[in-house]
DNA sequence: TTCTGAAAAGGACATTTGTCCCACCCTTCA
DNA sequence: TGAAGGGTGGGACAAATGTCCTTTTCAGAA
């Protein structure tokens, strides 16, 4: 759900002090603001330093799935720069959100020749494709009713940070029915 | 859905015929054999040379749902080993199939000596995340009936080759609803 | 204050999907 | 031969979810 990784951030500021201060960018984004756009090229490999941001895909038929939320430390363009595909998905910051910019260059030569730093981004790798395989399996095989009371208690704050209309992009449904499920968990709920 | 990997199977092929003889083995399996189980340890990643095999995940609730089928290069168990969990899917063959099995030290030790090898492997890693949040997205955002199609224009051999029960675990859908979707894609066909 | 737009909440109805059940056709095996 | 089991196909009904629409709330702008 929101996720962060301190370790690689950690490393990355170490990186920063330590020549390639220059090289290593910061920059920030106010709610609402697009970092990184679907369907374009990709320069950078990108790092939230502080704030939130959600990541998601915009399909042909026009909805959103939003694929994840990023706290610190999360790291998003790094696929298409290993891939060279344009980007798969859009990254919004929710909040005003600081955050680092590699570019492609300096990213190469840090995977090529910090061993470190390519070990980090494969343990990145993999742990996203655990992440997300679970996630995705337990959201098709359980009910919306389980997959909202998992969340909220993996995440009970999530009410309060995230929008109703992002948690239902988040969950694959409609507002609608992400309403009739909230009531049906909290029925006596006026307020 | 049938993926395969040619370019990492010929490296791999490759390797093995150039000191990596004894260290990477070939093994079979039969029909419904499994090759990895969930939640076991890891000790090393494995190729399919030959045949197809489906990975999936058991959930709490008894229900399977398939990440992905395999076919030739595609790899597994490459996860654990980076990431030091236990695994989070089952391997099993569909048909005879036949495997690379590339120890846990040998792998640790290509990844690290072997630029190319890191680079493919980084590669994998990436393409699969690209490819598994593309598919779950529209799986989320799309009717049953839109998946179906989609997957039938993707891959026409389906039906033929994948039994209906693996094609709903696959979708995330009961076997009934596949059945009733099936009826109104193509309602004159009577065999 | 008043107006406006965004987010939230939910009623009513249609559609989709699941559950349960039964039947049919195979193949295998006793 | 006949019983058993797996895969398949579908009817009937229940439950879940989407669509459409209306209302309320609330914060910010005029």
């Amino acid at each position: 759900m929101i996720r962060v990784n301190r370790e690689l951030l950690d490393y990355l500021i170490r990186l920063k002090s330590s020549g390639y201060h220059s090289s290593i960018t910061e920059h920030s984004a106010g709610a609402g603001e697009k970092i990184l756009h679907q369907k374009t090229h990709v320069h950078s490999t990108y790092m939230i330093k502080e704030g939130l941001a959600k990541c998601y895909l915009t399909l042909d038929n026009g909805n959103d799935f939003i694929q994840e939320f990023f706290g610190a430390g999360e790291v998003f363009g790094e696929i298409e720069l290993i891939t060279g595909d344009i980007s798969f998905c859009t990254i919004e910051a929710l909040v005003p959100t600081t955050y680092y910019k590699i570019p492609k260059a300096i990213f190469g030569q840090l995977v090529k020749t910090d061993a470190t730093f390519n070990d980090l981004i494969m343990r990145l790798l993999a742990t996203n494709i655990r992440y997300a395989a679970l996630r995705h399996s337990y959201n098709q095989t359980h009910s919306l009713e389980e997959n909202l009371k998992r969340l909220l208690n993996e995440f009970p704050e999530l009410l309060q940070k995230i929008s109703k209309n992002d948690i239902a992009n988040y969950l694959g449904i409609s507002i609608r029915s992400l309403n009739r499920v909230l009531k049906g968990l909290n029925p006596k709920s006026h307020g």
